[in-house]
DNA sequence: CACGCAACCTAACAAGTGTTAGTTATGTAC
DNA sequence: GTACATAACTAACACTTGTTAGGTTGCGTG
């Protein structure tokens, strides 16, 4: 029988597995395949201990499921707030947003499994577990409104935006590249200045007639 | 018992459910809970028969919600193309854009179950189910490309953008608007316009400094 | 060397899944 | 009234799911 090694490959033998262990391989699986069709026997496997064993470190699977949104979430925060605030006091609103925008991708599409398997399968979880990650949520939305109304009363937006449909429309767009992208294509920062781009000056040719 | 009445709830009685009810259910379903959570057996118990009668239309649960996808992508394809063709020959591109753009989200939001059901559950069926799909999805594309090229030919479109590029920003943010759009909130009329306008002109006040 | 704890395994449970085969009721055509 | 097709029902199948209870292993500490 092969079976022997064909369970070595996805095990390293390595230490413990741990908890740490188990949401890794959980949300790598869950961005790949989403989350109905990701079973606990299946991040075992993948982990390289018993379907089980997860109950030693979890409660259920919505256990697992919600921590992973809420760190997925949290890295995402993260990254732009970092952007944002490292800016130079005299930015401009361009630069900054430009700065938002990229931090944002570059946290979807380069750094966590956590945050692109927030976005991906958010939408399939249970509503209980969905409800129990919205503070986590609402709080890097408000980031985002904060921001966004702070460009506008300096005059750097145009007056008749809404900041909440805004925001809603750059994170919706943002995130919609997740299931496209695909870095042999470009680079993460191409696609941010690409994105930016549209958003700050739009994609019609200056009329001049 | 009152089991007869709770099944004449959603069982109304009248002629025989058929192939159309069938679907027409599902894609009901799939939209609101998703793929994943929506099982043989509470299709048929919504559409008011049993679960093994669903096999006398259909050979698996593969079939319905291919079928499902394909013509949801065809509703939205046909309000499309039916409002770009519909435009005088004479009208600009920003006018002939917008049109696009609100038969997009009109057909999304207003119109047909089976589109919001493809957007939602697309990303959460089984493989062979999405390369089934592929084909009508790629029509689709087509469409927008052919339209966007056109406009970047006339030279209303800006000559840096790219067309594949923008069109996967377009519909990726239209398709979003899905998550969180309330009808109660705004029209979709007014949405699209909203989207529209970020599009075409971008957010920022142009500098006069 | 014994103890204890962390990390895992084994084996089973009840519930739900897609699917199948055989049967039944209802109408329509000849 | 017989024949036939339509549209459903019933009951079971093999399987997968999350979950639980109890047992086992190995390692570090005293």
């Amino acid at each position: 029988m092969s079976n022997l090694e064909t369970n070595q490959v996805t095990q390293q033998a390595r230490g413990p597995v741990g908890r740490e262990g188990v949401l890794d391989v959980a949300a790598r699986l869950f961005r790949e395949q989403g989350y109905g069709s990701v079973s606990l026997r299946k991040i075992a496997q993948v982990a390289g201990i018993k379907a089980g064993s997860i109950y030693y470190h979890f409660g259920s699977k919505d256990e697992i499921v919600l921590s992973i949104l809420d760190t997925g979430i949290m890295a995402v925060h993260d990254e732009m707030r970092l952007a944002v605030s490292s800016q130079a006091s005299d930015a401009s609103a361009e630069v900054i947003l430009r700065a938002a925008i990229t931090a944002h991708l570059r946290a979807l599409l380069d750094v966590s499994d956590y945050s692109s398997a927030n976005v991906r399968i958010f939408g399939q979880v249970p509503q209980s577990v969905r409800d129990a990650n919205l503070p986590t949520r609402r709080s890097y939305e408000a980031e985002w409104d904060s921001l966004l109304a702070r460009l506008k009363a300096n005059g750097a937006l145009k007056q008749d935006v809404d900041v909440r449909h805004l925001r809603l429309m750059l994170i919706g767009a943002l995130n919609a590249t997740l299931e496209w992208f695909d870095p042999k294509r470009g680079s993460v920062e191409a696609l941010a200045k690409n994105y930016a781009d549209v958003f700050v000056h739009g994609i019609l040719e200056k009329q001049d007639n």
